[in-house]
DNA sequence: ATTGCTTCCGTAGTGAGGTACGGGTCTAAG
DNA sequence: CTTAGACCCGTACCTCACTACGGAAGCAAT
């Protein structure tokens, strides 16, 4: 083994990883990702490493982890600190269970008004705009707050 | 009856409705709701109407309609376009179904990453950020994208 | 009449996660 | 040697739905 590193530009560590040079450029200096150092007068080179910390972010991002989130996760790096990271993942699988769980309510309330249009009516109204005008049954006392 | 319309300040409207004065103001621009006209040489009154249309965006904006997608259910307000209306529903109901299935596979994955770490390992490493350091199984075949 | 809360109005800022622009430098192909 | 195409870098701009700011003017109670 002791191969060469496999080294890249950014545009090739970009195009490889499916995102924008950009965007690449946007991790550094969100601090999720290290500038190498530019050899005298020039382009800076990635390795596999560099790779492999942008499947690291795409894939935690993937999971809903925010940026600011995933910051913390790579400070969790070194295997150490392996019940920091489950407590962080606890936390976003709670919160992805609460949107699932919002979304379903949703689900049901538009799917029942779009079942009521499609089943022909008085004509004169609209049984979705009617709902909607008078506050669409089924806000499950989480009134107001829509963000 | 012929009672006479309950009339409001802004302020009042807004609190009533559960939202911000500001909130308001912002529909008023966006083109949501007329601002009514201005007695001489002051403040706006504001009636039911004004507090129905307020029920009506906030209850579009729960089913998970856009402000603009608002302001054209509104243009569809008189019930005669009540298809118009159902197909608006319909393009909604499978975007959030498309969004609960999403999070249903990252619940899943996030599920087992996390039941991982909870069941005591070698310690040596962590299988949550082993599992993100190659990508986490289970991207199934939608690769990049997260927005 | 003075205090103090609203309203009015335009403009600007927020947060998240980028994307775009523009001017300059490098490098590889022809 | 020239030219096309990356790269470098800072800064500005984008979307979405608000939220904040600031100064002037109105209204209600003391």
């Amino acid at each position: 083994m002791l191969k060469k590193r496999n080294v890249m530009t950014i545009g090739t560590l970009a195009k490889t990883a499916g995102v924008g040079v950009e965007t690449v450029r946007y991790y550094q200096r969100r601090g999720l990702m290290s500038e190498p150092e530019k050899p005298y007068g020039g382009i800076r080179h990635y390795d596999e490493q560099a790779l492999a910390r942008l499947h690291f972010i795409r894939a935690s991002q993937w999971l809903g982890f925010s940026l600011d989130e995933i910051g913390e996760l790579l400070t969790l790096q070194d295997g150490a600190h392996c019940d920091e990271a489950r407590e962080l993942g606890e936390q976003k699988l709670t919160s992805v269970r609460r949107k699932i769980s919002r979304l379903q309510q949703v689900e049901r309330a538009l799917n029942e008004l779009v079942q009521k249009c499609s089943s022909g009516h008085g004509d004169v109204y609209c049984p979705l705009m009617a709902s909607l005008n008078d506050g669409v049954e089924d806000a499950t006392t989480d009134k107001h707050k829509v963000r």
